[in-house]
DNA sequence: GCGGTTTCGTACCATGTGGTATGATTCTGG
DNA sequence: CCAGAATCATACCACATGGTACGAAACCGC
């Protein structure tokens, strides 16, 4: 019972989302939120707690949805179809024409004051947490998979800096088809098929 | 004439640079830097203007200094040790151990408040400018010393992602170590030599 | 229709922000 | 030793920040 409320969270969420990926997390005032949201800051603190818990539903709206390719892309075989999933993925997502450039998790807490240090270090767990994925995922491809001679963690360590450099590339201003030929020209050293050793 | 000042102006600015580059331009308040810098607020105004202007020269100051070696990284032959020592170079700048971690123009302002989108703008611009320089460098070299069927302009933008990709896991917390062999992953893509087509 | 409950909107709080006015202090040139 | 000039330190400004208190409004079960 009581008074209904008159926005949709999910909805709001969503626009909450979209001014932290393009602002960050300490470049997004309250001020900024509640309009974009469409909402008074008390209902916003009534909903969603306070903006350091806004955020992390936030973040969390962005890996379901805007990340949710990654699961699958990882699964692909072989190996470097994988890898090319990932890395093409990353380019489309930073690059779409209805979301901010870039990626909330760079955008959003790389250097900032001391105040925000737990929701940096937050945002660094969840990069080394997809890394780790994907060494496990290189670590259980067979070796002739892998270029020779790399280490699987080397190569997810690679990979991922490749698609953080993207994010930081989109965010200058690059265009999808500028991100899409970085992956192009790195997939080129990745053998299609292995050669006769 | 007039009462001498009791600071090094030179020494101060490497203060600030130390705090803008490890907080980033909008993490960094002006309280931040006159303590690090030993130096009241006016006289931190008289000597530098503003906040925008004092992070200008410091970024002046890391690209003269901590970037020194592009210059002459750049000119190595052929093309792919230019490369690498671009790349090594980047590496060993994001992960000194008396300098904080990441990179300045990276950590700067990717994702800031509306307010500070000029300084953001300078940031890519200048990134730009290192791209393009790159690719001019490829651009000169013989079709030989570069990977088939790359152009230079792709390559250019792929190493700087890769770079940028680097500072983004210098701030995360990726160690020297770390970051070379994910130099050495990238470069093992690049032909020492070029094999018989 | 009434009590309980939840949301709404306004108006507010303490604190921190970038930036300055001002007067005392310390130097140089005459 | 004094006048002018530049820097010093303190105290302050208007404004923005994240976060709340509070009363009116809108709903449900009885």
């Amino acid at each position: 019972m009581g008074r209904p409320r008159e926005f949709c969270p999910d909805q709001a969420l969503g626009q909450a989302l979209q001014v932290f990926w393009r602002q960050g997390y300490e470049g997004a005032s309250m001020s900024d939120l509640t309009e974009a949201m469409g909402i008074t800051r008390p209902s916003l603190y009534a909903a969603f707690g306070n903006k350091e818990e806004l955020f992390r539903k936030a973040l969390d709206r962005y890996e379901s949805h805007v990340m949710g390719f990654m699961a699958e892309a990882m699964r692909r075989q072989p190996a470097r179809e994988a890898v090319a999933g990932l890395l093409y993925g990353f380019a489309d997502a930073q690059s779409g024409q209805d979301t901010p450039a870039g990626c909330l998790g760079v955008n959003g807490a790389l250097a900032c004051s001391e105040a925000s240090e737990p929701v940096r270090q937050e945002l660094a767990r969840r990069r080394g947490a997809v890394e780790a994925q994907l060494a496990e995922r290189l670590r259980a491809a067979p070796s002739e998979e892998l270029p020779p001679g790399a280490e699987p963690e080397d190569l997810a360590r690679y990979v991922m800096a490749l698609a953080q450099g993207m994010a930081v590339q989109a965010k200058s201003g690059a265009g999808r088809e500028a991100l899409r030929r970085v992956v192009a020209t790195a997939l080129q050293a990745w053998p299609e098929r292995v050669a006769a050793a």
